[in-house]
DNA sequence: GAATATTTTAATGTATACATTAAATAGCTT
DNA sequence: AAGCTATTTAATGTATACATTAAAATATTC
């Protein structure tokens, strides 16, 4: 059910007091959201757990848990199939982070921060402009994701957190996908500066109305692009 | 870790082709939500193993999928702890379900359904009256849940729907536990009324705002009564 | 030879034995 | 007796053996 090819799985995560299971999940999540194991593709336990060194419990236990955040199907006999996202997804989703998100501009505006809490949103901006500056599109979506879930963690909501990754996860193989073909990302930078600006103001509404245009205007192009080139599951 | 005491657990579910896993999340879920596993608790797997008269084995995998939906906590020596929710949770929880509720009534109007699609919302409706007459407040929440439910699946999302309910099971119990302590719900009945006008009419807008304000309003008063009658862990 | 029944196979589902480890306890040391 | 160390204990974490079962392969019937 594997082509057998050989998967550096040594990751970005010490391995250190982490059970199998945890670490499996997070090997899985990354070797997903990367396209390593590619949407649809279907794997046995057996397989993964060969793979990953370890035996099979722990790997059943990681792929529950990926179903419960929406990455995998476990269906019975036919392995664990890594889920693919297409443009209804990809509505369905975004929708989604645009509700989630713009409740977290609201709220981030209503907690009254000091300058200095928002240095890493500010931050993200900048390298945003510094990476459209070198047309950088790779450094780009790093800071605008940077952007993004700091103002998820601005809200002071972990469980808005939890839902915010689990949708960014789903969607991140199209997002990647998508990044050079879209048009260059200006009026982004515009809008997170516009957001920021309301949030450290206070002013709720006005951070959730622009932050809710921008979204609704991010999933449009994608959904866009996403059908324009056939990519119908990615 | 349990006082012994007896618990039924035929529930509601039938078994047949049902995995012990699926089983366990199914009953241990039930238990949760019925208040009958109390919040706060801790629970050993051997126990719940025992109680539910399998392993431990489709006990761990049931914990896991609890937890990803938020209902336990899995601490390595201290057992499953079934989450309590505070009135500052309670907030956090209604503003994430008002945000989905009201992206579901914007996404319900656009459908463009037609009259019989409505027949269930209706009659969710029609219970309401009805049990607000006869004062029977246990009726009314059913059909107050069967309301918003409906809502969720004209959306067409089942994404809405999965975080829906994760979170509604999440607040069960705050909930059940202010029904009889809240004044009587007759604005709810008329902006059920309204929303579902709303969606008949295609008005997404309008939609959107009635129910965002009904479930703001419904947070509030909860929030309130949490707090009033000192429920700081429900 | 097509349709059906039977056997085989291979995967998941479950129980259990064992390994690991954090907490509790007991035993030292001063 | 307080504080440290060693030991024990009990729970989780993991591997593995086994049970179950859906799918595949084979055999059988007409």
């Amino acid at each position: 059910m594997n082509d057998g090819k050989h998967i550096d799985i040594s990751a970005h995560h010490s391995n250190k007091n982490m059970s199998n299971t945890q670490h499996a999940v997070n090997v899985l999540r990354e070797l997903i959201i990367d396209n390593r194991l590619a949407s649809g593709s279907n794997h046995l336990e057996s397989e993964l757990a060969k793979m990953l060194g370890m035996s099979r419990t722990p790997v059943r236990e990681a792929t529950l848990i990926l179903e419960a955040q929406g990455l995998v199907e476990v269906k019975p006999r036919h392995g664990i199939k890594i889920l693919s996202i297409s443009p209804e997804d990809m509505d369905e989703i975004y929708n989604i982070l645009t509700e989630l998100e713009s409740l977290a501009a609201e709220l981030a505006a209503q907690k009254g921060y000091t300058d200095n809490e928002f240095l890493v949103a500010e931050g993200a901006i900048q390298q945003m402009d510094e990476a459209l500056a070198r047309e950088d599109r790779e450094a780009w979506a790093r800071a605008d994701e940077l952007f993004h879930s700091e103002l998820i963690r601005l809200s002071g909501s972990e469980r808005i957190g939890n839902i915010f990754r689990m949708f960014v996860d789903q969607v991140s193989r199209a997002r990647k996908l998508t990044l050079n073909l879209r048009p260059t990302p200006t009026q982004s930078n515009e809008d997170h500066r516009t957001v920021l600006q309301a949030i450290r103001k206070g002013d709720a509404k006005t951070a959730r109305k622009i932050h809710r245009q921008h979204r609704l205007q991010a999933k449009k192009m994608l959904i866009a692009l996403l059908e324009q080139y056939g990519f119908h599951n990615v």
